[in-house]
DNA sequence: CTCCAGGGATGAT
DNA sequence: ATCATCCATGGA
């Protein structure tokens, strides 16, 4: 298999693909299987180097013109992103500063759209591992199998797809009572209600609104796609996970923090890359040794204060 | 077994 | 405007 080698400094593949943004990369030999689009890729990491392979859309279409590997690779995982420049933005406190330290390397990478957006409205009160599950089981039932090497990836299935199949072959899916919001959502991008593309030109504001109008879309959901798909960085998404970060340690001891409240200053004190910022506390947060602990209500974690155990 | 998960929609205060 | 409840499913 010929490999294309490119410099990508400043850049932790693994740790990316395991942050919680996408949900398909398989780990295969020293790297990943996975899609770009529709076509399949096998992509590993050795220091500043990524050596990847980017076969063709399908087996009777080559890439397009212009758009080879290199190109493909570099937009995808965002390898234009200045990343010393944003994390230079970040607020100086402990606990983002600690993120930003665990998270080196860590970039939001630029997803294709309805990919995107379908993968999150299945991803309400579901865990990073059954969102995988649940994605894998739309690829290979409704998506189409590529070769990539000696292994297989498959495309995630487009909106026309999804909008023709049963709310009941969804549920196969293991989807749930989300089967019908991605069926609904599908058939409106399907027959160009909305047009995910023509959103693209929308001031923030107003894309959230078009997003929220879809049937099963929220302000968290709205917010992960503008973030991971139609680069909005400012978009701040607040999940479980970034609830409680806030609430402990920009909110310690106090009783109740509204919703609205911690929009606010999410919106306000993180900047103009606090998409960035979210996402480096929400991978710290799940990641980062000790920060599973259940943490008592009202008992704020003291960042680098107590003493390391082991 | 119980608890919880990258929430959203709906209806009652 | 905030709050309560329900919605399916499976990992931990």
């Amino acid at each position: 298999m010929k490999l294309v080698e490119i410099s990508a400094p400043d850049f932790d593949l693994a740790m990316t693909l395991d942050s919680g943004q996408v949900f398909h990369w398989e780990k295969a030999g020293n790297g990943f299987v996975g899609t770009i689009g529709d076509c399949p890729v096998y992509i590993e990491q050795g220091g500043n180097a990524l050596r990847a392979k980017v076969a063709s859309a399908s087996s009777r279409s080559r890439l397009h013109p212009g758009q080879d590997a290199h190109a493909t690779i570099t937009s995808y995982f965002a390898l234009d992103h200045p990343l010393t420049d944003i994390c230079a933005s970040f607020p100086n406190d402990p606990i983002m500063n600690e993120a930003r330290d665990f998270c080196r390397g860590l970039r939001i990478i630029r997803q294709p759209k309805w990919e995107c957006l379908a993968t999150f409205i299945c991803s309400s009160m579901k865990q990073v591992a059954h969102i995988r599950q649940i994605s894998l089981a739309l690829r290979r039932r409704f998506g189409e199998r590529r070769q990539i090497g000696n292994r297989f990836a498959y495309t995630f299935p487009p909106a026309r797809r999804i909008a023709r199949a049963s709310e009941n072959d969804l549920r196969e899916c293991a989807l749930g009572y989300r089967a019908r919001n991605l069926l609904m959502t599908a058939r409106l991008v399907s027959s160009g209600k909305a047009d995910l593309k023509a959103w693209s030109a929308l001031p923030d504001a107003d894309l959230r609104e078009k997003l929220c109008a879809l049937p099963g879309v929220g302000m968290k959901v709205a917010n992960c796609v503008m973030l991971f798909a139609y680069e909005r960085r400012r978009a701040f998404p607040i999940d479980v996970w970034i609830e409680r970060v806030l609430k402990q340690q920009y909110f310690p001891r106090r009783k109740k923090v509204t919703e609205l409240r911690l929009r606010e200053f999410a919106e306000t004190y993180f900047g103009e890359h606090g998409g960035y910022a979210q996402q480096y506390l929400f991978h710290h947060a799940r990641r980062a040794r000790g920060s599973h602990q259940v943490v008592p209500a009202g008992t704020p974690r003291l960042a680098k204060l107590s003493a390391p155990v082991g």
